[in-house]
DNA sequence: TCTGGGGTCCTAGGACCC
DNA sequence: TCTGGGGTCCTAGGACCC
């Protein structure tokens, strides 16, 4: 039984093994021990991969047309992917793992961390717990996972690593009961890279310091650390060390930003072939903003060549629209985002994608039963603020409750309380009606 | 010929204020 | 008019994650 003392965190990480992958196998047995992979949108190159598809060689984000000699001479299969199929899977996943703890942080569409101190009469053996997670959600939804275990995230997520790298371990690996040398002397064998946080950038610098394995850098100072790197990966040495730095996100927050975008399968020359791509992805944006019941205040479009070609001239370029009035609406978003469209379209390029983000987000809808407009001008001009004011009130009319303005010298927020909209508005720069 | 689509956080530096 | 410290806000860009 691990030493850990009551109440002191300890994190479980769950990672579905090749996930994608699995998830096919899951609806198509005959892919089981044959080389699979998963392809991106518009099968361009490989996201997932088996473990036979490892063995050839197959690297990640490969792409497929570099494939076609180990389709024909291993039998290499390409499946399109199926993202509907994948988050159903995880979901179900999930919920199998809600049975050992109610502490759960969905990380990704293949990984949840949980929270298992709380279990541990239980479960005193973490060990035994790991195995038994892994054993039911093979039984119910036939994934294969991995479970790793640590007193913080970042030790949760590399001793998951150690369980699917080691297959002594039988897919589990509790580094809270491991033994301190000998943990030590694992941690010596693996290469700094592999930690949470640390990719290839700090990994350099790292190895140039003289820091190369994991051990390495959980022997570091964090202050040292601090003032070579940044805050993050201070806390990353912490939580290597076995001090918890990051909780569970139980509920996630709501996002800031929404991106959507793709490649096009064939290249697109006109703006109206990008203005058609964009209504698209503006529409699908605008659901996922009111399902989360935000309003947007500034859509950003974005165009770009193929990066891989050196054959043709190359364009990309972006630009971010205000709106007036923050939104989720459709076609308000669609006419900001074709607005940009047309003001970075350039003839005579052949473009390869396009997408749009939306920023800005705010809350919308009922908070507590108040409404309120928000308007942040700049100004120390109270002339400005009074005009902030009468934005307000022209624009809700009679339905404005009350209206107040506070702030400081030269930051003024004015404020409507609205019966029927509640929206948070923040302008960079003044509204051209108070502009002097 | 053919090369993914999402996200987050942090820092540096400039503008502006007192 | 010049100088300087202390502070906030904003943006662009880099680094990371899956």
């Amino acid at each position: 039984m691990s030493a850990s003392l009551a109440g002191a965190p300890v994190f479980a990480l769950q990672d579905g093994n090749n996930f994608y992958v699995s998830c096919e196998r899951v609806f198509n047995p005959r892919l089981e021990n044959k080389p699979v992979c998963v392809l991106s949108s518009n099968d361009g190159c490989a996201i997932a991969r088996s473990s036979e598809c490892k063995a050839l060689g197959v690297k990640m984000g490969d792409p497929l047309f570099q494939l076609q000699d180990l389709v024909r001479r291993h039998g290499l299969i390409c499946l399109s992917s199926n993202f509907a199929l994948y988050g159903d899977l995880s979901a179900r996943v999930l919920e199998v793992l809600s049975q050992f703890s109610p502490d759960i942080e969905p990380y990704s569409i293949d990984e949840n961390f949980v929270r298992v101190e709380r279990m541990r009469l239980l479960w005193p053996d973490l060990t035994q717990m790991g195995q038994a997670m892994v054993a039911r959600v093979k039984q119910w939804v036939n994934i294969p996972t991995c479970v790793g275990f640590g007193t913080s995230k970042t030790m949760a997520k590399l001793s998951n690593h150690v369980a699917k790298k080691n297959p002594q371990f039988g897919g589990v690996f509790d580094s809270t009961s491991y033994p301190a040398k000998e943990l030590g002397a694992l941690l010596a064998t693996i290469s700094v890279g592999e930690v949470w946080g640390v990719g290839r950038r700090i990994a350099e610098k790292l190895n140039a310091m003289g820091i190369h394995t994991v051990q390495d850098l959980r022997q570091s100072s964090p202050k040292f650390i601090r003032s070579h790197f940044s805050v993050v990966m201070e806390r990353t040495v912490a939580e290597l060390q076995g001090i918890s730095c990051l909780d569970l996100e139980d509920v996630a927050p709501p996002k800031q930003q929404i991106i959507s975008s793709k490649s096009f399968g064939t290249m697109v020359s006109t703006q109206e072939e990008l203005g058609e791509a964009l209504t698209s992805y503006v529409t699908r944006a605008a659901e996922k903003l009111r399902a989360q019941r935000s309003v947007c205040g500034a859509v950003h479009v974005f165009v770009m060549t193929n990066r891989y070609t050196t054959r043709d001239p190359q364009y990309c370029n972006g630009i971010t629209i205000p709106l007036p009035n923050p939104s989720a609406d459709t076609m308000a978003l669609a006419g900001a985002a074709l607005a940009g469209l047309k003001a970075i379209y350039r003839k005579g390029y052949a473009f390869k994608k396009t997408g749009v983000m939306l920023l800005d987000l705010s809350p919308a809808g009922i908070v507590q039963g108040s409404w309120f407009d928000q308007v942040e001008v700049q100004s120390r001009q109270s002339d400005v603020v009074m005009a902030a004011l009468d934005s307000l009130n022209a624009r809700f009319g009679r339905d404005t409750v009350t209206v107040a303005a506070a702030g400081t010298q030269k930051r003024w927020v004015a404020r409507a309380e609205n019966r029927t909209q509640r929206f948070t508005t923040r302008w960079t720069e003044l509204p051209k009606a108070y502009a002097k």
